[in-house]
DNA sequence: ATGGTTGCTTGGCAA
């Protein structure tokens, strides 16, 4: 079973980066971020014609948006609208793996803004509350009990070797030791498994997304690893596989982030 | 220290 992340920052205008992704790689279910149009205007039937005929989609115009993209039949578990925002940043389901139910929940953690300062930067103060209503929900409904993957665009790097340079980030936001705080109480609250820590180890570089900024990307390689993977204790001796699609980053007209897929065994 | 690009839309936001 292999499960993808990948903020595709619009769907529609990377539709055929997606097809292409699925032909080459052929994940049983893919999860993305960013998607950045209604229900309606989902390119549902593209995907169909590729053997992807099942959906949970979590959409809104223009702005944020998430789905789960299934080869196999998915149960809609919930869309949650996280401090009660209006925004479209998760999506969950249930779907058989190796014979058993396994939660699915797909996130788009709000960025927060350029000012790592919640006294005048209310996305920052968003991005902060957001992370610990995922602490409170992970606790309260007992999110990580059982077989659970958390996975998506948490929009945070929390390792040294999460980022290009740790001390040039530190008052960057995205790296900064707050957030790094509320991350690792979202980690705590599940006791959730960094899965592709679990393949590579901490102290070598690990990016899924470069900046458009960059003159060349792959050159000056300035990444920060934002999306995650997290599997629940129960599927930890299921982790087969690790692959981060960095060459999706050099495709024409590419997202600024890469795919991330995990294999589960049976 | 600053500015650099992209997407959704056509005026600036958000990232």
């Amino acid at each position: 079973m292999k499960i993808t992340t990948w903020n595709i920052n619009s769907v529609r205008l990377r539709m055929p980066l997606l097809a292409r992704f699925l032909k080459t790689h052929a994940p049983d279910v893919i999860c993305l971020q960013e998607t950045k149009c209604r229900d309606a205007e989902f390119p549902s039937s593209d995907l169909r014609a590729l053997g992807y005929e099942h959906f949970a989609i979590h959409g809104q115009k223009g702005y944020h948006g998430v789905a789960i993209v299934s080869k196999h039949p998915l149960r809609l578990l919930d869309k949650r609208d996280f401090c009660e925002a209006g925004h479209a940043r998760h999506v969950a389901v249930e779907i058989e793996a190796s014979g058993a139910p396994l939660a699915l929940h797909n996130f788009y953690v709000p960025a927060g803004g350029d000012e790592p300062d919640e006294a005048i930067n209310p996305k920052f103060a968003h991005k902060l509350g957001f992370l610990d209503e995922m602490t409170e929900w992970i606790r309260r409904d007992r999110i990580a009990e059982g077989r659970a993957v958390l996975l998506g665009d948490l929009n945070i790097a929390p390792l040294e070797h999460d980022v290009w340079s740790h001390k040039a980030l530190l008052k960057v936001v995205s790296h900064t030791p707050i957030e790094v705080e509320k991350l690792n109480k979202v980690f705590a609250a599940g006791d959730w498994i960094d899965s592709m820590r679990h393949f590579v180890p901490p102290e070598e570089k690990l990016f899924t997304w470069w900046s458009y900024r960059a003159a060349d990307w792959a050159a000056s390689d300035r990444g920060r690893r934002l999306d995650h993977i997290l599997v629940s204790k129960a599927l930890g001796g299921a982790l087969a596989g690790l692959h981060v699609a960095r060459e999706a980053r050099s495709w024409e007209r590419p997202s600024d982030h890469v795919p991330v897929t995990i294999a589960l065994n049976p």
